[in-house]
DNA sequence: AAAATAATGATATTAATTTTCAATTTCCTT
DNA sequence: AAGGAAATTGAAAATTAATATCATTATTTT
């Protein structure tokens, strides 16, 4: 299985305090609790927070976000709209249906491999990448 | 060669005022004026046109920089930086130093076709796509 | 040329994110 | 365990990118 947020912490030297300890907690039930396709903003976060604890403020939300993004444990997202969405670190890729802004989360090995080739091919080592097709559904 | 910005305005019904025409030179030459990894925000562009016509305000740059983008002429890009990228709209991909901020442009066939691929498993036409590869250069 | 429509410049507004700062909590050092 | 240094937090202010407003200017249409 995967290591938690709690267990990435660790490794990386992030200090957990009980307000990043919730928001890492809402942040791995996301998507067992609104499904696959939930890329939650900072907005959002701040509400399933505060349902745990009212007292954490939307400052404390957008810095831990912030720390767990350096901290290679979350992924920030910035797709169309305005506003950055977050979820887990994963190796996955995103096929968005601009008609309904449904996400699809798919791997893909073959492109996994390309890609590091690609990188190779100009003498990088891939670290990250970040693949979005955007599409419309066939009938 | 590829069409000037012009002549995908006119294909797309898009009015050129003297503004956007200045708006759309700059865009056109930025790559040949200051090199192939060239991806101006707004603020940038907003300085390059006003060399050249000091009355254009930044709100029409904002404004034509988002009606070119409708009409498929640019690509707006965020990368990691809070501000939007500009770049004639082109099927490359972006390989992006993390050290550096180097941006290299690639095009591959394979990763094209892949994509349409995997679009297509999906039920998905695929309309557009944007790959990104954040890589570390080897030595 | 007059009326209608669209585009522009200057400025105000909005929305997301970051920063500030005083109060609290945690961490060391003895 | 106590005291002081350092880090974290909440609340609010500040910043920043982008959009909207509105009076003026330019372009079409008739």
């Amino acid at each position: 299985m995967l290591e938690t947020i709690e267990e990435k912490c660790q490794k990386n030297g992030v200090k957990l305090t009980d307000q990043r300890r919730i928001i890492a907690r809402v942040i791995s039930e996301s998507k067992k609790t609104y499904g696959e396709s939930d890329h939650p903003d900072v907005d959002e976060l701040y509400n399933r927070v505060s349902q745990i604890d009212s007292k954490i403020s939307i400052a404390t939300v957008y810095r831990t976000v912030k720390l767990f993004e350096e901290a290679g444990i979350l992924t920030k997202h910035d797709f169309k709209s305005g506003k950055a969405r977050y979820e887990l670190n994963d190796d996955h890729n995103h096929l968005i249906d601009i008609k309904t802004g449904e996400i699809i989360e798919f791997v893909d090995q073959e492109i996994e491999e390309l890609q590091k080739k690609i990188a190779d091919k100009y003498g990088y080592k891939l670290v990250d990448h970040k693949l979005e097709l955007y599409g419309i559904k066939k009938k």
